[in-house]
RNA sequence: AAUGCAGGCUGCCUUAUCGCUCCAAAGCAAAUUUUGGUGAGGAAAGUCCGGGCAACAAAGAGUAUCGUACUUCCUAACAGGAAGGGCUUGAGUAAUCAAGUACAGCUAGUGCCACAGAAAAAAUACCGCCCACUAUUGAGUGGGUAAGGGUGAAAAGGUGAGGUAAGAGCUCACCGCUCAAAUGGUGACAUUUGAGGCAGGGUAAACCUUACGAGUUGAAAGAUCAAAUAGGCUGACGAACCGGUUACCGGAUGUAGGGCUACUCGUCCGAGGUCAGUGGGUGGAUCGAUUGAUUUUGUUGGCAACAACAAAACCAGAUAAAUGAUAGGGCAUUUGAGUAAUCAAUUGACAGAACCCGGCUUAUAGGCCUGCAUUUUUU
RNA sequence: GACUUGGUAGCUCAGCUGGUAGAGCAACGCCCUUUUAAGGCGUGGGUCCUGGGUUCGAGCCCCAGCCAAGUCA
């Protein structure tokens, strides 16, 4: 994560998307997760990862927006503030690199600046909680 | 001119910063980086039809099943479209015009038609009408009849005249209907003539009949690549019947069973064991996959749908799935303030490609065009 | 992407071949009981998802749409 600091990365290529099935469903069986509403998000830290980078997924069920432009708009939106903000993330975690998942459970569309500050939330917990984890592991 | 309805066309623009998909070029051992280009629709939607394409053994015949149903044409094909015919409704004195139309056949057969009603389909007589007899009348019996009343969504051709005891297509005229012929039309059909005297209530979006069409399954089809076991597949031998010189050889059969569309025919495969070969799913990658019944323009043919020819163009190709975010300006909408200029706030129709095309259906703010209706003003 | 079901009272469901739409629970009233529950008697409650069509007449038949639920690697 070194040869990263510095620079402001902003970019979110697709090595960063999660997209394997195999992953996917490893995530959804054996991922903890937590609440922060709108969102549902639901990580595991991916031991055999081949690249020191996490990986991202985002969702928006059907059953809460019919239709295929509010399920596009709500997915380009948390994309994109992730990316503007995913650099305190990578920056604050340490040890093996996460698979996230982050479900949009609201049951109406919000703004940019909300969804923003949510994420920052989410982050900050994200990392308590990872490492809470690791110190119980390790003691 | 305004409002409403219906149909058609169009479907916000622009600047800066950051970011995504794919393509091209350059550099590098590689990850990748840099530069340039490129990137949602008229419905991409619903999945309601029709094709292409792919696999299923060669994709055969009949039945079943499903679908379609006025005619001709267009088309790769269609339940789509164009032109026409019939019917219905509306306007009109009429000619005609407009709109709609799942529009083959109840005269092949079967079924159904509640309640009411005498009777709901080879029927029948409640109130009636008429005649005869009994007989005393405010009636009964037998017969004729179906005009009138009544029931019903629907009552056995309609109107008028003759006729009759009363009546009745019983007879006649006109109209309707059925059948036949002629003429016109590619045809649906139309017109005319003749005959029949009425047989034939409705319902096929009831079963069904007739004609025509459809093999089944869908890109989660299918093909290729990398590594390994089993199943699988292919070939040879063997097995079952006959003969012989019987651990073998030769000949013949096509059985049990299975497959090809649900069934039948037909046709194909065809026995457990042994050996050899081939091949090989785990969610990967590549192809399929975007150059095509393509788009634009023009010419010609055709009433039109559309077709032919010529020229030019390449216009998304993602795959847990790109086409976005923020800020500013303009355009338009709505609201508030204001005499007004204007200011402030808000909103930006329906909706997001997933193999590709042709249709249909449904959704659609605002703007423009066309038609119809209503109202007002002017001439 | 390819498909399949369903929508009827507040809830769960019936409704056969088209002919006045029903059951159970719930609600309300009365009886019973000191009271409640249970039990008994009675009452009300329906845009049969929506819009067209066929028919004399559609919950049912046909067409179009809306909304749910589910299946296929």
């Amino acid at each position: 994560m070194s040869h990263i600091q510095g620079n402001i990365n902003t970019k979110f290529p697709k090595k960063e998307r999660l997209s394997s099935k195999k992953l996917i469903k490893e995530l959804f069986l054996k991922g903890s997760s937590f609440y922060l509403y709108p969102l549902k998000v639901i990580y595991l830290p991916n031991v055999a990862a081949e690249s020191p980078v996490h990986q991202v997924l985002f969702s928006v069920p059907r059953k809460k927006f019919k239709r295929a432009v509010d399920r596009n708009f709500l997915k380009r939106r948390m994309r994109e503030a992730y990316r503007l903000n995913k650099t305190c993330l990578s920056q604050n975690i340490s040890g093996p690199p996460l698979l996230i998942a982050f479900i949009y459970i609201g049951k109406e569309k919000c703004t940019f600046a909300v969804l923003d500050s949510k994420l920052k939330h989410a982050f900050r917990r994200l990392d308590e909680e990872v490492k809470t984890n690791q110190n119980t592991a390790s003691s």
